[in-house]
DNA sequence: GTTTTACTATTCATAATTGAATAGGGCATG
DNA sequence: CATGCCCTATTCAATTATGAATAGTAAAAC
């Protein structure tokens, strides 16, 4: 029979993805301890070994594979059960979960989001930034403001707009170097640039101009970082086009460089889309996001 | 996130099937007052209405009975991995859960048993007399020995044999009344049948007798009050004709009437049947109760 | 070779969950 | 109309599960 504790299966999913107790109860949400005895209970209701009490770390023995995938199958029915409860929700109150961009989250939305939570003080906003694409499928968030086209089956995306790149640096800095008259003499300047990551590299490049990370004196993974690099006087940096156009002090160039642009995306998964909370939050950012991307086109 | 008690949604199923928290608790072996605290919780982290407290009972509303079928879906991978895990268990000691007909368990399971479990003393036996089909994939039992030809799939199921039916009564009866001539002769004799179940008397009518269940001067539903009523001497009855040859103080007769012969199935779900211990009982009962059904035709 | 890091297992006080008991409400039966 | 039955909600003591702290181990980094 059925009757053991489900939520033991869920200890032993996190175990077997994590690799270690501490590892998956840092992904749970709870303590290490307390995973630890969970799989214990586990194995000794079903009589089973699932664990390889190795050297740093708990490993899966074939049994324990095998019983795995079965545990992954009630995972995913957990999750979609969630999802559509998550759907069902009435009325207008409860929390929402956002997943946007890193520059998204820090720089475009809390703003937004404050002029939303007095219209409907009655949802709770949860914001995450950050740049990994998370699994709207599994809930990691109810909404995702993404920058790339979404390949997930089972959602609905809503395009927003094309966002515009363009090079910018803040009027002290350009005061004292002036402002660069091309593409090539841009390599005269303090760049502000990428450090692990080599898309703005490649890109240079793709444009005709020879650099490597070294023609960036400034480099940073983290584009808010970059942001406030550029913002302080630092340097030319490269930067959403309507974030360039809201700060008085800075000033874009180079209209001509064919830089790529930003598709943004809303996406939520249609299971949730019933819900009046959730919808009544998306539409406010897709509204929000529209005239935020349109406001680059005025000026 | 999936991170909520995942044993809500157990006690959520418990109570949508059962009707009631009451009897939801009594099924699934656990409190009443914890079940309805269960179910809250999930309506409030969920923010759904799943139930109408109603009178005499939880009735589903109509989200209620959506998220159901994705509650079944999770139960049903609950069931499928603790079926995987019984078929993966190491070692012959344990837990081994027998299901058969009322007359199987009540006359011919315990005494094969109690031999089995001499052989076996690391083996703990659960045996259940129903003649309700029970249901292997939800680990009702592990083995179940029925009297008809099994139909679920993924069932691995083995026909023991046909086992012949004849009437009998006992010695002290048949020298008091006399053995009867033919069938309809049955009909001067005290015939012990069936109260509510009606199969006899369609089985009797079928070869011509034309009998209500008043042909029936002693009725009772259960086959196993029938026969010790039969070896009381109080009249004739249809027994398994093993049974009946196994009884000194019985006589069978009228063997050339075309009673029909009952099936013997053992049968076990697939994933089980790697059970060491699982199957080293299944084989037992399979050769105990292969003699058993030859019994009858030796004599 | 020493230090640091990441991990598991155990202990123990605390917090959370549980179930027996109880009160109360409808509904059927006598 | 009273009695019994089956149900739910609530209370409270006791059991149970939890996590902070700790000791110990093995590998990796310095």
């Amino acid at each position: 029979m059925s009757d053991f504790d489900w939520n033991l299966l869920r200890s032993f999913v996190a175990v077997a993805e994590a690799g270690s107790l501490s590892a998956a109860a840092r992904k749970i949400g709870t303590s290490q301890p307390t995973i630890g005895r969970h799989v214990s209970e586990l194995e000794r209701d079903l009589g089973v070994t699932l664990f390889r009490r190795g050297l740093g770390g708990y490993e899966l023995t074939d049994t324990g594979a095998t019983l795995l995938t079965h545990a992954l199958n009630v995972r995913e029915g957990v999750d979609r059960f969630s999802l559509q409860a998550a759907g069902a929700e009435e009325g207008l109150s409860g929390t929402v979960r956002i997943s946007a961009s890193e520059v998204m989250a820090t720089l475009v939305l809390p703003q937004m989001l404050a002029r939303f939570s007095v219209e409907e003080p009655g949802i709770e906003i949860e914001l995450v930034g950050t740049n990994a694409l998370d699994n709207l499928l599994r809930r990691d968030a109810d909404i995702a403001i993404r920058m790339v086209t979404p390949s997930q089956e089972e959602l609905v995306a809503r395009k927003i707009a094309d966002i515009p790149l363009a090079m910018c640096a803040s009027e002290s800095y350009l005061a004292r170097h002036g402002t660069p008259a091309d593409m090539f003499d841009l390599m005269n300047h303090v760049m502000i640039g990428q450090d692990r990551e080599d898309v703005m590299i490649k890109g240079f490049n793709a444009l005709g101009a020879k650099v490597d990370r070294h023609a960036f004196r400034f480099r940073t993974d983290s584009q808010v970082i970059m942001w406030h690099a550029v913002l302080a006087g630092m340097g030319i940096g490269l930067a959403q086009l309507p974030l360039i156009d809201r700060e008085p002090s800075l000033r874009s160039f180079l209209p001509e460089l064919p830089l790529p642009v930003l598709p943004m995306w809303l996406t939520m998964h249609k299971d949730v889309r019933t819900s009046p909370r959730i919808r009544r939050t998306a539409d406010f950012l897709y509204a929000a996001l529209s005239d935020f991307a349109r406001s680059a086109e005025a000026t």
